[in-house]
DNA sequence: GTCTATAATTTGATAGAC
DNA sequence: GTCTATCAAATTATAGAC
C-alpha cells in the first residue's frame, strides 16, 4: 500500500522531464523548468534525481516499460502478424497524437552521441526490448518489410518527417504501408 | 575571383558547428565551442553570425545545397529507378560512416519543435526539397516501397537505429530493402 | 521532502580598441 | 575581421534550515 503508489511526485518529475525532452531533447529539459512545472523548487528536484543523467535514465526507463506495458504480449496465438505490427503502429500514432511529440527513443537516439554515457545505455537498451518484441510479433513473417529493425526504424524516421512537415497522417501511411507488404 | 571562393572563414565556421549539430543536436553547439575549434574567438563568430539562429539556418542551407549537389540530377533517363534510389542511400550511408553522425535534417528534424522558428522552417524547406527530388526519382516506380516520404523517413530513421545500436550496416540493409522492392 | 541561499560554470551577446 | 573585456541570464549542483 504504501510501495503501489510509487511515490507521486517522482512522477509527475518524471512526466514532465519527459515532455520537455521529446520536444526539444535532452538539453531542452532542466530542473528549473521541470521544477516550476510540477510546482515546486529545482533544488526538490535535485533531492529526487542528484543529477542530470539520473533523471534522463529514469525517464527513459519509466518510458520504456510504459510502451511495452501498452503493447502486451506480441505472440498471442489468436492474432495475426498484421494485427500486431498494426497495434505497435497505432501505440507510436496514439502518443504523436496526443503529445504532440515523437517517441523519447527517437529524439534521443537522434542525439545519442551528445548524451550522457548512462542515457545513451538506457537508450540503446530500450531499443533492443523494443527490437525483442517486434521480433516475436513478427514471428515467421514474410515480405520485403518483414524485419524487426526495418519496422522500427522505419516507424521512428516516420515521426520525424511527421512533426517536420506537421503531418502527422504520415505516420498512419507507413504503418498501412508497412502492414499491407507482410504476409 | 573573389565571391568565388565564397569566404573561408565562413565555411570553416559553418563546418565546425555542423559536427556540433549532428553529434548532440542544437543545443549542443555554441559559439564558444565552434570557435575554438576554428582557433578564433567567440565574438568573431558573432561578427559572422549575430544571432544563434543566424548560424543554424546558414548551416541548415549549406548542407541542404551539399547534399542536393552530390545527389546530381535525378531524372537521367539513361539510370534506373533502383540505381537512383541506391544512390540517395549511398549518400547518407557515406556521411554516416565518414562523419559517424546522422544526418542534419535527422536530428534537427527529431528537435523541430524546440528549434527557433526560423531553424525549423529551414529545416522543412530542406525536408521539402528532398521529397521533390525522391519523387522526380522515382517517376512512376512501383511496388510497395515506392513513395518518396516513406524511402526518406526509412532512411532517416534507419541512420537514427544506426548509430543507436553501433550497426551502421543497419542503413545498408534498409537501403537494400527499399530498393528491391520497386518495379 | 521542500525550502532559501548561494556557488561555479556556461551561454548568447555587446562595446570598443586595433 | 579579430581581439579583449565584460555582461546578464541560465544551468547544474550543494549546504543547511524547517
Amino acid at each position: 500500500m504504501e510501495k503501489n503508489q510509487k511515490n507521486e511526485r517522482v512522477t509527475e518529475i518524471l512526466e514532465s522531464a519527459e515532455r520537455f525532452i521529446r520536444r526539444g531533447g535532452f538539453n531542452a529539459v532542466s530542473y528549473r523548468d521541470v521544477a516550476s512545472d510540477v510546482g515546486i523548487k529545482s533544488s526538490s528536484v535535485h533531492y529526487h534525481f542528484p543529477h542530470k543523467p539520473d533523471l534522463g535514465v529514469a525517464v527513459v526507463e519509466r518510458y520504456s516499460e510504459k510502451l511495452l506495458d501498452a503493447l502486451g504480449d506480441p505472440s498471442d496465438p489468436n492474432e495475426p502478424v498484421q494485427e500486431r505490427i498494426a497495434r505497435l503502429g497505432r501505440a507510436y500514432a496514439a502518443s504523436l497524437k496526443e503529445d504532440k511529440a515523437i517517441c523519447l527513443g527517437c529524439i534521443l537516439g537522434a542525439e545519442i552521441s551528445g548524451l550522457p554515457q548512462e542515457v545513451s545505455d538506457a537508450v540503446s537498451a530500450f531499443f533492443d526490448r523494443m527490437i525483442d518484441w517486434t521480433e516475436l510479433a513478427l514471428a515467421g513473417a514474410k515480405g520485403p518489410t518483414a524485419d524487426a529493425r526495418f519496422i522500427l526504424s522505419s516507424l521512428q524516421g516516420a515521426m520525424v518527417l511527421a512533426v517536420t512537415l506537421k503531418k502527422p497522417n504520415h505516420l498512419d501511411q507507413t504503418v498501412r504501408r508497412l502492414v499491407q507488404s507482410l504476409s
